[in-house]
DNA sequence: TATGAAATTTTTAGCCA
DNA sequence: TGGCTAAAAATTTCATA
């Protein structure tokens, strides 16, 4: 992990699907090497995987929420999950500290949509209370910035 | 953005590195036709696009927080988020409704590099406010399953 | 890490229903 | 429009050093 694996990293972080030529281009190795490096940062673990982004606005589903979720006593957490991960309008869930157990994110068509996805988390899948807030606006950041540390 | 669409698109969500003769034999079209229809997709803004995923813990940033952020009064919003995309350890942000006026996720080395994020958010970009909690676990979703609906 | 050849993939152009 | 084939260009992989 020196200073071009830096590079090659912060690269695909902004366009997952560049060529090894251009990344090889960018950093001043060859093709060949390269690829070479990209492979192993992926199969140590640097780099998780890659991913196309969707909008999910232009597919229909605008209205996007971020809600805290607290579960009834005696809940399974691997129910639990297997419960998100069977909601589609659930693209994003993590474990959390503090007064709420879960944070989700959820993207839905409306707020008839939504009240669904509650009324099935809280019916279906253990969720004592919610705490939802409207996404606004999603702010661009620099995300390979954080390899220049 | 018809079935077979929505199947490229899922396809694109879990391997964005797919090529488009693999895409093309998972839909049974040429790989000609799948190209121009990824392409398509992406032209329209329906795939916002391709990124590497980043593990921070593998690369030394194992503590990973959540912060939601209320501003002081006149602090102009253009400027936060330019103040933001200049803390490498901010790996996400968006502005929301509600009692914050921000949500941020951060991934630092450890707790001391925390604690100067928050100083740096108070006491150069008009951060008034902030409640923080620890990200435990990344629940895996299946992200594809939003275009089946 | 680099080179060069082989295999694969992508692009381009033209054509068909 | 949506799909195809075929040839050309570009890219990736594989063997070797």
């Amino acid at each position: 992990m020196d200073a071009i694996d830096r590079q090659l990293v912060a690269l695909l972080l902004e366009d997952g699907r560049l060529t090894y030529q251009e990344l090889a281009r960018a950093v001043r190795l060859s093709a060949n090497t390269t690829a070479d490096r990209v492979r192993k940062l992926h199969a140590s673990g640097v780099i998780r995987g890659y991913h196309a982004t969707l909008d999910h606005t232009a597919i229909g589903r605008p209205l996007h929420l971020i809600s805290d979720l607290r579960l009834r006593e005696g809940t399974d957490n691997d129910e639990f999950h297997r419960g998100l991960a069977g909601i589609p309008q659930v693209i994003e869930a993590f474990r959390v500290t503090g007064e709420y157990d879960y944070q989700i994110r959820v993207a839905c068509t409306g707020t008839e949509e939504f009240e669904g996805v509650l009324a099935v988390l809280k019916r279906e899948h253990g969720v004592r209370e919610v705490r939802s807030r409207l996404l606004l606006h999603h702010i661009p950041l620099t995300p390979g910035s954080i390899l220049e540390l």
